[in-house]
DNA sequence: TGATCGGCAAGAGCAGTGCTCTCGATGTGG
DNA sequence: CCACATCGAGAGCACTGCTCTTGCCGATCA
């Protein structure tokens, strides 16, 4: 191996080893990530991170993409082997459910408010529409399957747009399928949130895996799914 | 009146413009809001803020409750002269929605991810529950005059939960419509926070008002109301 | 009236932050 | 072997939340 491969090895690393240090510090204090904090875990003095990153954003914004993947990922996974359009919806919300509740401030760094400050840069736009497309993909198969019975037709500026999304993925999905697509997963957006930023306490709190399974149900039935 | 009167008022009127300013930061800043720089605003020592708040965090109070009663005082507002339960749900929805466009930050505030550290107290949760009570009304009226045609039953311990919840308003609350009526709340909050997160940038640029209603009606309907 | 007391504002100060700059060490490529 | 790019450390700047002390000023009481 080269010896700027050596470099770029072992800078990588260090790279993966400061992002590893900051998520352990997001868990365990929350968003407000501090860089000199996770300099002194490692054991180095603050500025040489910068070498890293160029400023505590940047390294926000890595931990973000991370994290839209890792929730990506972990959606793709659950329904490998998962049979039937419903199920497979239930269970993306499911496992993106279980991710953000093993790692809360991860979800709220991507799902929650926008850090102070911090505009999204366009690396994000990438992994973050990870989990959308794969319940897009779920409701394009089950309308290939005969699977929807698609509710009331919509009109309006916002159903064009509605058209013109669901055209970049397959002309056969009606506007208002696309929309009540995108719904379920506002709809799973919102419950994860509303759960784990403390709105359903004092009302559900023992079954809360039950009541996110019925919303996510309900929003089956408002796309059409039929199986 | 009294000169503990006069001393009582000053105090609430200085009290009033620390909060007025800090709003002030907040709508122009963002969440980091900045103790010092209020002061600054104010022409007065930072010190001297700590006379009216123990510390950040209880400003940070302040201005929560004045956010949830505000946003439920517009609610409540909008649907004065709104007749048709199902226009007013919608109409609760638009107004909350507008109520947080015109504050994002406050919006982000109260339903956005908790502030770092922040532990919110229960002086919070009377106000916070301002929307969904008045949600839970307006069921609870078309109920009574025959608009609801409740969904497929439910069971397990989240519909013996709702069940128990649905009791605190009225008896007559069939558990699954008592938990559409939360998912509406649910999908309310979340539809405002991914339109004002930007979850929604590049899929509904234009409409995203005529989406919102959509989903406000597609929530309608999964509750069952039929007029 | 004169002394006392309580609430208020100001200032200094502490420990922490993000970030920049410079300087020295160290390993790499010609 | 030497020049160079890369990296880490340290000092320093401007900022933060918060505390403590000091002094002021008006209200209260003897």
């Amino acid at each position: 191996m080269s010896a700027a491969g050596v470099r770029a090895r072992i800078r990588a690393e260090m790279t993966d080893e400061i992002k590893t240090v900051a998520r352990r510090h997001l868990a365990a204090e929350g968003a407000n990530l501090s860089l000199r904090a996770v300099a002194r875990d490692l054991g180095m003095a603050s500025s040489a991170v910068y070498r890293y990153f160029a400023s505590r954003d940047e390294l926000l914004t890595a931990l973000i993409i991370d994290a839209y993947d890792a929730v990506g990922a972990a959606a793709e996974q659950a329904i490998k082997n998962v049979n039937g359009h419903t199920e497979r919806l239930v269970g993306v919300g499911l496992a993106v459910r279980e991710w953000a509740m093993a790692e809360p401030h991860q979800w709220a760094l991507i799902y929650g408010s926008p850090v102070p400050g911090y505009q999204a840069p366009q690396d994000t736009i990438g992994p973050a529409t990870r989990v959308i497309l794969l319940i897009v993909s779920i409701v394009r198969d089950a309308i290939r399957d005969g699977a929807v019975t698609a509710g009331p037709p919509i009109t309006g500026r916002y159903a064009e747009e509605l058209a013109a999304v669901a055209a970049q993925f397959d002309e056969q999905i009606p506007p208002q399928v696309a929309g009540a697509t995108i719904a379920a997963f506002v709809q799973l957006c919102g419950a994860v949130s509303s759960e784990l930023f403390g709105q359903l306490d004092n009302s559900i709190d023992e079954d809360r895996r039950g009541f996110f399974e019925f919303q996510m149900r309900g929003a089956a039935r408002l796309i059409g799914l039929t199986s």
